[in-house]
DNA sequence: CAAGATTGAGTCATCAATCTTA
DNA sequence: TAAGATTGATGACTCAATCTTG
């Protein structure tokens, strides 16, 4: 079986994410929030200096593919909550920038969002296993976001 | 902001596991061999009793969705990896049953799927924190996976 | 009617091709 | 020609409706 220790670790990320990620997915939509990938960006947006960054910026901060993230922004702008500006030092760049009704939707998300992860997530951990869980991850996280092919 | 000490661990998982998936799907296509998702359901055939188990089963053991099984192994079928019979114990009931060429592409996806662990996760991590996570994470999976609707 | 499973239709995500500016 | 970004087409995924057996 190659259930063994080697992949103990990369199996129990793919098993908890899921789930946890499906049942939070569920709480977004019944509470009639924005969906997760949108808050995602929302939020890089909102604590980006002018509130704003290009696609490639956001693709590399979030769980969304750099493709993706232009029919995301498409949609937001849709939506009102984004305006996106030609970069003014760089005519080839996009800039996506929040709007007030951007944060608006998000701090309605952000309580529907934050009890998800307690409900789903945190409540199964202890205060050390999450900071474990933490300090470990972060570190794979970075050392592959240093490699990413941009584009993807 | 939002990126406080209650979402850090949450946010570490999503960010790692989507990295980190990627560049190992990405190793399997250019490896030519089959899917993650069909390698997850292989392996779950291939350790069962009598190499066979029931759709549900099927979906509560992965990170497949009840209904995308079902495409999945009638995939799987189409390629001569599994065999779709009906339950002699129950006539609603579906078994699949992995073939000797569903272990034999077992045996090919095998090693790419483990190095691709090892290159773009594991080796980030030393072995206490592998230790520290599974152990973290298997229990947010375990308590997750007893509350799971089986119609999703 | 409920349980197990599949399927049609629609949405989401991705790749390769394209457009625009540097 | 390359970099940044978008888009058309295609494949993956999901929901609700359906089929079949208990």
């Amino acid at each position: 079986v190659v259930h063994d220790d080697a992949v103990r670790a990369w199996r129990s990320v793919l098993l908890a994410q899921n789930r946890a990620l499906r049942a939070i997915e569920r709480d977004l939509s019944q509470a009639g929030v924005i969906q997760l990938q949108h808050y995602d960006v929302l939020l890089e947006l909102n604590s980006a200096p002018g509130r704003q960054l290009r696609m490639q910026e956001l693709a590399l901060r979030t769980v969304v593919s750099r493709t993706r993230v232009s029919r995301i922004v498409a949609d937001l702008e849709d939506d009102g909550l984004v305006e996106r500006i030609t970069d003014p030092s760089d005519g080839r760049a996009a800039l996506a920038r929040i709007t007030a009704a951007g944060r608006a939707a998000l701090r309605r998300a952000a309580p529907v969002y934050l009890s998800g992860i307690e409900q789903h997530f945190n409540r199964y951990l202890t205060p050390s296993q999450r900071e474990a869980v933490a300090g470990a991850l972060e570190g794979v996280a970075a050392a592959l976001g240093e490699q990413i092919d941009p584009r993807r």
